[in-house]
Parts: structure tokens; sequence; C-alpha cells
DNA sequence: AAAGCGGGGCA
DNA sequence: TGCCCAGCTTT
């Protein structure tokens, strides 16, 4: 199994920064952050004005339902809206209210979220939901205390939803705020440092607008997506340009202010797709938890040291699922990135005698032919896998499955599909026993 | 306080 | 390729 990545704290690898700062819990004596009375009513009044002639229209803005609030903001965590989008509709058209979500069973709910990333927000708003029915009868908690508390709900969501759904003065901080803010008042603490936070969140505070919190946080947040933009922002376009430092300073190109970020490094990992003799694969179960957790995949794992990627293929299959395997083909690589290290993966087809597993790491197992293959939540890579395995089959193959989502993507990307096929790698699926290389 | 956690878009 | 994205949890 790929595991975790833990990495050591290389102190200078790092950009160690300097005590620079005063750690501000407010920002009242900050030197370069003069909020009087004057300036918040002016800021809110360009921002706000702004927002009701430029916002886009985005379907969590179209309601005041809290749960499609609280949906819509668990998916847009560290993504962005475009993404989001269409996973929105299919859960919200999934599981149309909070109860619905809370009777639901993980791994569907998982499906629906597959792709989307960050998987245990999935299981935290689940989770989540079982709570609110458990404790509050299904009613979505409306104070600070006690909805911040539930899993998956920090402060940027508590506030999103308390003043989105329910209007009240709770300012958010989110990547956009930070980023907006940072420029207006030429902020020097990074804004990808913890100690930041409080800056950050006390000068959001200052300028909320209490007669219309909702309208304000759409608005800073909106600003940031459409002008504020980290790259080529439209300072030439902004409604704030008037009261921003770092526009009248020509200095917008230095902010936000961030800490250097360590460079992820590549493992070369091996993965087995292994048929039984009903030409079905083993696909396995994470650990519910940590990396990709409650997914499915290929069992498979880094490649050691004095290793190739054959024998790590067959050491890690040994090791997970306690099969001995014979591999038949070489499949080929796939790339895939994740947010601390990337993976070349070595794919490889291979048969098994038995389909008696032993589970060792994985929680579950299955033997699946390719069209039963979709109905699991699968990560990226394994789709990867899938649609590189169908790259190398025949043509009828390929058709037989033609209502495979992976064939979809294989059709639409390189379009090598054709060049493999002839290209004398391919193996018979057409029922036999065994496969042959031809 | 720092690290772990996906995947897509973009210059 | 590296950076960034409507962050939260764990250690």
């Amino acid at each position: 199994m790929l595991r975790n990545f833990r990495g050591r704290s290389e102190a200078g690898a790092r950009g160690e920064y300097p005590k620079l700062f005063r750690n501000y819990t407010d920002t009242a004596d900050h030197p370069k952050i003069m909020v009087n009375e004057n300036f918040q009513k002016d800021f809110c009044r360009h921002l706000i004005g702004w927002y009701h002639s430029a916002h886009r229209t985005l379907p969590w803005r179209e309601t005041r339902n809290p749960y499609f609030i609280w949906v819509s903001e668990a998916m847009l965590q560290q993504t962005q809206v475009q993404t989001v989008i269409p996973y929105y509709g299919r859960f919200i058209e999934t599981f149309p209210t909070l109860i619905r979500l809370a009777d639901a069973d993980i791994q569907d709910v998982l499906k629906i979220w597959e792709g989307l990333g960050y998987y245990s927000r999935a299981r935290h708003l689940y989770e989540a939901a079982r709570i609110v029915c458990r404790t509050y009868g299904g009613t979505i908690p409306d104070t600070w205390a006690s909805f911040r508390k539930l899993p998956g709900v920090g402060d940027y969501i508590a506030a999103a939803v308390l003043s989105f759904a329910f209007r009240q003065p709770h300012a958010v901080v989110d990547g956009n705020v930070k980023r907006v803010l940072a420029r207006i008042f030429e902020i020097d603490e990074p804004v990808n440092q913890l100690s930041a936070k409080p800056v950050y969140q006390s000068v959001a505070k200052r300028l909320l607008s209490l007669h219309e919190p909702d309208m304000f946080n759409q608005a800073v947040m909106e600003l940031g997506a459409l002008i504020c933009t980290p790259k080529n922002p439209g300072c030439e376009n902004c409604p704030m340009s008037s009261l921003c430092r770092s526009f009248q300073n020509r200095s917008v190109s230095q902010y936000p202010k961030r800490v250097e970020s360590r460079s992820v490094p590549t493992y070369a990992v091996s993965v087995g797709m292994v048929q039984n003799a009903q030409n079905r694969f083993l696909i396995t179960r994470r650990a519910a938890s940590g990396l990709l957790g409650g997914l499915w995949e290929f069992p498979g794992g880094k490649i050691q040291l004095n290793e190739t990627p054959e024998t790590a293929c067959l050491r890690e299959i040994r090791e997970e699922v306690n099969l001995k395997v014979r591999i038949v083909e070489n499949l080929g690589t796939i790339r895939h990135a994740y947010t601390h290290f990337r993976i070349i993966a070595s794919v490889f087809l291979a048969t098994a005698d038995s389909s008696e597993v032993v589970l060792n790491g994985p929680v579950d197992y299955q033997w699946v032919s390719l069209d039963q293959i979709s109905q699991y939540p699968l990560p990226k890579a394994t789709h990867k896998m899938v649609a590189l395995f169908l790259s190398k089959m025949p043509i009828p193959y390929v058709i037989r499955h033609e209502n495979h989502m992976a064939v979809q993507k294989c059709r639409n990307g390189s379009g090598s599909r054709a060049d493999t096929v002839h290209s004398g790698q391919f193996v018979s699926h057409q029922g036999g026993q065994g496969h042959q290389r031809r």
C-alpha cells in the first residue's frame, strides 16, 4: 500500500522566517491597519456596491438552506468554484436533505465525492450529519458554539454557514480574504503562517458590515476570485483601489507574502492489476482514515532500493493480500501528484491461480469485472490505471466496455489507444482462461 | 507549531 | 513544473 508520507523536518530546507512581527491578537494598534468608522463604512460601500453589480450566479447563492450552504462550503475548501459546481449539484440531488445524508452509506457518499479529493471532508460531513440528527433532531444548530464543534467545521465554515444561512455577523477568513486584506493594508505577515491568522481575522472582523454580514463575506471573497487574483490582478477595474495601499504604492505584486514551501518528492511505486480465473480484478479498500481513506485501489506500493518494479509488485501483493501471482504484461506507467509527493507508478497485469485473499493493511477486498469497478469510489490514480489497461486492449474489448467512464476519458485523452492496440502489446480477455502474449 | 490531506487550472 | 485554491484535523 502507498502509505502516507511523513516527511522529516529539515531546518533550513524550509523558509524559516525570523520573528519580524508582533503577534497581534487585535490590530487596533497595528501601524498599517487603520480602520476607523469612516473607513469601515467606505470599505463596505465600495465592496458591496461592486458585488451587487459584478457577482457571479452560483448555485449555493440561490438558497439560504443551511444544509445546502454547508455542503457547498465543505466542497469549496481548498477547491476552486468551477470544480465544485457539478459535484454540488450531484450531491444535493443524491442527498437532498441532511437526514438523507445521515441515513446513507458512507461508501455511497464517497462515490459522489470521488475525484474531488480531500476525502476526509466527506467523512466529516457525513459524521456531522449523523450527529445533528442524533443530538439536534435533524435541525442544524445556529449558534457558533454548537455548530463550530461539529466534525469538519472550522472557523471558516462556521462563519460562512452562520452568515450566509442565518445572517449572523461572523467574518470569514479564507485564502481570498487574506490576499485582499494583505494588499489593501500591505500586511507583511505571511498568509500561510499559522501565527498570522489572528491578524487577518481581526482586520476582517473590524471591517465586517454588521448590517449585511452575508453580502460582505460573499463580496470580499468574490473580489479575491474575480479582481484581486493571485496572478495578474485587475487593479484597473478594482472598486477598492482608492482604499488600497499596495495599489497606491505599486506594491501589489509583493503581496501577499508567504513563507517558502517545501518541494515535494517523487516516489516510484509499483501496482498490480491482478486477475483471477474468472478474469475479475482484485481491488482493496483503504483504511477509513488517512490518505484516500475508504477508497478502493489495486494493490501496490513503493519500490524499495535494489528492487525492480516487477519484484516490488510481487512483494506488495504478497504482503497486502498474501497472493502469489504471475506477471503477464507490463502495461506502462502513470503519473500522479498528491499534496505532499508525486508518484510514478509502474502498472502490471498479473494473474492469480488462487482467489483466497488474506488481508494485511487493506480493510476489505473484492474481485470485480471492469464493468463493476466503477461502482466503487476510486482515487484518480486508479482511474488512470484502468484507462491505461483499456488502452492496451483490443478494440472489441473496449467496445464492450464503452459505457465505462475510463473509456470516455481515454478517448478524450492522447488518442493513443489505436496506436497501442496495434503495437503487439495486447492480451486476450475474451473469456479464455489465462492470458496469452501475442 | 507543523504536517497531512487530492485534484484541477493556470502562467 | 510550481503555485494556488471559499481549510480542517492530527500530532
